[in-house]
RNA sequence: GGGCCCGUAGCUCAGCUGGUUAGAGCAGUCCGCUCAUAACGGAUUGGUCAGAGGUUCAAGUCCUCUCGGGCCUACCA
């Protein structure tokens, strides 16, 4: 048994996620937990919301809510709409945890006293109608460059141009348009990520395996201009983690808190530590002190493209300069991003569809399916309603779906709702189970490369060798004449449809179970292997025959949706 | 500006370290079946592998350039 800790992303906490984020990270995520937890492994699966940060506390101000109050309900929100996707965090965390806190801190010293922080006077642009420090892109102003009145002040949005706030011409607050802003000096940390730049291309190269995306970004990072910059740590904000060495005041530090991207990442084992002290585990360092158990452990990470800087570099730099035994990735699983309709999702701009509008309007599965057959692996991919529409019924309602429902209503009109005895098996049996062993072996090792789109073409394969199957034995015609032939043919089915119960769980776990529960099932257990497993079910046990799994998306529904979904969500 | 990724049948995509007549699913066409959500099965039509050079006995696969799309470029996260 092999010990699996997986994370995903942890999605900000500034709205409800749309597709593209989901796809990208939690979903793939959830789809190797569940395929490890099959197999029998032991599986630590965490995730959590990022909540610190400028965004949030923006959005916050936004509602008139204190942060700390909006941080929790917007929790709940997503942590609800994970539940409905059937994402099966074994901890659904928060990055404002106290255990985030305290393990940020202690991180913070670990650096400190290993040579890894250094305090940087810096400028920069305070608002005092914001009454606060302002990032970069929350200055506007015209560019200098090409005169675009609304440049930001990191770049020019119109000509690209990398700008300093102070280049812009009449510079204003993104928030406030407040035009009374100062630059002030002010002193944070930097994490000389530069120091640790051998050992970390040394580690990055040895990774031959992880998806070209996820080397290449690194690599990147790692040797453009001077190679790795050092970066900052901390920022002037309220809400956060506070600046502290341990438990140490940490003096000329007083009131700033840690960049959210340095305390993000130490989530993943706070998150373990939340998890433990939710009572639903007894020990976090097993799963994350390599001298504490977690030395067998593979860690697996999910995300998007957007995030492999930070988990290729930055925490690996945070883990590798505490020195001490943390356990460090071992496989960065990466995706590009999912396109709706010939654009960009977009959170800001509220384009694309949102996974709590995407419940409202069909069960889980259908996206689960569509979302992870056509997960962006090699190149950014692009949601079409249309293409959703076709794909969904044809895999899931007519290749699978329609499969369960001809076998079960055959039987139920010719034996009853009960395995059919008599007759033997023969060549096309053992036929059949030479190909599903073969393809099952496939998916296997494509679930193990996480290799996300294979997996769901193979399964998809796998449900097609029942359909041949049943026409190559056509039961219909041959029970006219030899009832018990039928029946072998019928029996053979129904544990077919056993066995798919059990292999589709990792993608559509709720059609997984109605199975597994009409066919008498009482668990995910896997077929290690296929000629056992579709033996079963037997003479003389019980079945039920289950409503259609799934409805067929109309062309009418597809066009309101279309419609519905063209414009901006409010 | 720099860098990375991608461009393979109408659509969505496979094609690992270069090696027989370039593959799959969908859509299309034809045939079969009638148990089933008019579902299923079989067969079949589509490609000068973006373009141009080059290396090689041999290139979708390697090199150079061009065109097109996307992403990243470190203070959004």
């Amino acid at each position: 048994m092999k010990r699996i800790l997986i994370t995903s992303a942890i999605p900000y906490i500034n709205g409800i996620k749309h597709l593209g984020n989901l796809v990208g990270s939690q979903l793939p995520a959830d789809l190797f937990a569940r395929y490890n937890r099959a197999r029998g492994n032991e599986v630590l699966f965490l995730c959590a919301t990022d909540e610190h940060g400028t965004p949030a506390e923006l959005a916050a101000a936004q509602t008139g809510k204190p942060i700390a109050d909006y941080c929790t309900e917007m929790h709940e929100v997503q942590a609800k709409i994970a539940d409905g996707f059937r994402l099966s965090f074994d901890h659904f965390g928060r990055s404002s945890s106290k255990q985030n806190k305290e393990l940020t801190q202690h991180f913070a010293g670990r650096l400190l006293d290993q040579g890894f922080i250094k305090e940087v006077d810096e400028k920069q642009i305070y608002s005092h109608a914001d009454n606060r420090f302002l990032p970069d892109r929350y200055i506007e102003g015209t560019c200098p460059n090409c005169s675009y009145e609304k440049a930001r002040g990191d770049q020019c949005e119109n000509c690209t141009k990398q700008l300093d706030p102070t280049d812009l011409i009449s510079p204003r607050s993104a928030i406030s348009g407040s035009e009374n802003l100062e630059v002030r000096t002010t002193r944070h940390l930097y994490l000389m990520q530069s120091y640790l730049r051998e050992k970390l291309n040394a580690w990055i190269e040895e990774k031959r395996d992880w998806p070209i995306l996820t080397t290449s970004i690194a690599k990147k990072w790692l040797n453009d201009g001077d190679g790795l910059q050092d970066r900052g740590i901390t920022r002037d904000l309220d809400w956060g983690v506070p600046v502290c060495k341990g438990g140490q005041a940490w003096p000329g530090m007083e009131g700033k808190v840690f960049y959210v991207w340095f305390d993000a990442p130490i989530e993943y084992i706070a998150c373990a530590r939340e998890w433990v002290d939710a009572g639903k585990g007894s020990d976090w360092e097993r799963w994350w002190r390599t001298d504490k158990g977690a030395d067998d452990v593979s860690y697996y990470q999910f995300m998007g493209k957007d995030n492999v800087p930070f988990h290729t570099l930055s925490f690996p730099a945070t883990i590798l300069g505490s020195g001490e035994p943390w356990k460090l990735v071992d496989y960065i699983k990466s995706f590009n991003y999912l396109n709706y309709d010939g654009g960009q999702f977009s959170t800001s701009q509220g384009r694309g569809i949102f996974m709590d509008q995407a419940l409202e309007i069909l069960p889980s599965d259908y996206w689960r399916w569509w979302l992870l057959s056509h997960a962006p692996e090699s190149s950014d991919s692009e949601f079409t309603w249309e293409n959703f529409q076709t794909d969904v019924n044809k895999d899931l309602a007519d290749v699978l779906g329609n499969f369960v429902s001809r076998v079960t209503k055959f039987c139920r009109s010719k034996f009853g709702e009960v395995v059919p005895s008599g007759g033997e098996y023969g060549q096309r049996e053992q036929n059949l189970i030479d190909n599903l062993q073969l393809r099952l072996d496939a998916y296997q090792n494509h679930m193990e490369a996480v290799d996300v789109r294979k997996s769901a073409a193979e399964l998809r394969a796998i449900w097609v060798l029942g359909n041949e199957y049943l026409q190559s034995a056509e039961p219909w015609a041959i029970f006219k004449d030899d009832p018990n032939a039928a029946a072998a043919t019928v029996r053979m089915s129904l544990n077919l449809i056993a066995l798919y119960g059990q292999l589709s769980e990792p993608f559509i776990p709720d059609a997984s179970e109605i199975l597994q529960s009409a066919m008498g099932q009482d668990g995910p257990s896997w077929p290690e292997s296929v000629k056992d497993t579709l033996g079963q079910l037997k003479a003389g046990d019980v079945f039920t025959v289950p409503d259609n799994l799934f409805t067929k998306i109309t062309d009418e529904q597809r066009l309101t949706w279309n419609k519905k979904f063209s414009g901006l969500r409010d």
